[in-house]
This record gives C-alpha cells, sequence and structure tokens, in this order.
DNA sequence: TTCTTAATGCAATTGAGTTGCAACAATTAT
DNA sequence: ATAATTGTTGCAACTCAATTGCATTAAGAA
C-alpha cells in the first residue's frame, strides 16, 4: 500500500517522527495528538504509515503497540525489522537500538521473524 | 508468594502443564478448561503460578500473554525468563527454546530484562 | 469547478485482562 | 472430629487498547 493523499493529520503525526527518532506508544500518540485528531484516525495514519513503509512497530512489555521510523536505525544492511528494541521502565522512552541480531537455526524450525526487547534504564534515568 | 493451598482447580490446571512442555495462551487455557472452571480462576491460578515459580510467562506477537512451565527449558545455568520463544505462524503451537541469551551491553543503557519471541514454521507445519 | 473516493469523526463494539464482593472450601486450631 | 480462619472461587461489572460501520469531509484528478 502507498499514501495516498497528503492529508493535514498525516503531515502533524509524520512531522512528530521526523523531529525524533524515539518510538511512541499508540496510547502516547492518541493523547499527543488529541486536540489535533481522533483516536481512530491516529491508529489508521499509523497503520497505513506502517503499510507503506515509513514506519514499522513492536509490542512493548505491556503488550502496547510502539512506532518508530523505519530509518531510525543507524547501521543496516538487514532487515529493518529485524533489530532490538529498548524501553525505559522509568521514563518510559524507548528507542531502536542499533545492533545486529543474529537469527539462530534450530533443528526443525523456520525462523521467519523475530522480536527482541530489551527494558532496563536508559541514560537519564540511571543515578 | 507461595502456593497455599492445593486446590481441585489448581491440580487440574498443573495436569496439563505437567503433560506438555508447551507454552499455552491465557486464551486457550480459559477455553480449554470452559466447563471446569471461571475465566477469573484461570487467570488468577497462572499468576500465582508464576509468582512461585513454577510457570513463567511472555507475550506473544498478538500481545497474548502465554504461560509455559519454568523447567521446560532443557539446559539452563542461566535464568529461566531468559531464553526465547517460539511460536508457530501456522498451528500456533508454542515452545521454549533451549538457547543461550545474550544480553548486549550497550553504552548508555543499562538492561536488566530481555525478551526474545521467534516466529515461523514448527517441524509439523513444514511442507 | 466538479467529480471521485480516500480519509476522517463519531459512536458503538470487541476482546483480553482486572476488580469487588459474597459464597465456598482447604487448612489450622480447638 | 468440629469449628474457626482465611485463601480461593464464581459471577457480574468494569477497564482499556484496538477495531468497525457509516455518514461526512476533503485531497487530488478530470
Amino acid at each position: 500500500m502507498k499514501i495516498s493523499r497528503k492529508t493535514k493529520t498525516l503531515k502533524i503525526v509524520l512531522d512528530l517522527f521526523d523531529k525524533r527518532d524515539n518510538a511512541y506508544s499508540v496510547v502516547e500518540l492518541v493523547s499527543i495528538f488529541s486536540k489535533k485528531m481522533n483516536k481512530t484516525t491516529v491508529y489508521r495514519i499509523l497503520d497505513r504509515l506502517e503499510d507503506s513503509g515509513l514506519l514499522h512497530s513492536f509490542l512493548d512489555k505491556d503488550g502496547l503497540k510502539r512506532y518508530a521510523k523505519e530509518s531510525s536505525i543507524i547501521n543496516t544492511s538487514q532487515k529493518n525489522t529485524d533489530h532490538p528494541h529498548f524501553v525505559c521502565d522509568d521514563c518510559g522512552i524507548s528507542t531502536c537500538l542499533p545492533l545486529e541480531v543474529n537469527i539462530p537455526s534450530i533443528p526443525n524450525f523456520k525462523i521467519n521473524n523475530s522480536e527482541h526487547l530489551y527494558t532496563g534504564q536508559c541514560h537519564d534515568c540511571q543515578a
């Protein structure tokens, strides 16, 4: 799928992701944009942006969906979704980690996809 | 927390995990036991079993909580929760993978916990 | 400027998971 | 063995992220 119409709301969402490389939960985004667009619209725009390859998503420890720019990982020859993600237990900030993910080969299992989530403290939250 | 009372429903749940080493989603378990106990009871028993260290849990790709025996990983000197999990895209079967998980050290990040989820085809579902 | 249809807003709905509370039953004390 | 204690269960209601149907709006093409 491609983005067929550059609407006002779409630009607002893209602006945020252009400013920062963090990953945002949908809940956060709905709240951030609550005065500017409907919650359903947020969900649908994120969906579209993921389909079109501009964003990617993952689930955090609470099962909440988080989105980040597809390009927000620095070094990547690999498939972009296959990098680990980090979520700070304290402040909730969430980022893509510029790390290689090596998919193990396991007898009798054909692995198509992997998700790697790390949690802990980010730089600012370490005493 | 410890299991203080060995109730009938608790035994029913334990029996299932004793029989098979797979990981089950709570939704599956609620369905499996629907004639024998209330859905809330299933949730609470699983909670208790995890607290007491007999089960561990993780979230699958759909954000559904899955439980498996704490001992269902074969070789382990490491902390039990830190092994990868596999969920078959086709049949949904889910298992713990007997693999080492090496937690990377990343400047400015203190990592306390990691979750690793692989999806693809299990042995039976590969053509 | 008009037409086509993608995109939006709103309200209602779904589904996993949680909570309050009265009733029940596993263990402990008598 | 019986009664008292309190952990456990069932039920109904609820929370909250996410989805859906439908009428309305607006972006881009004709």
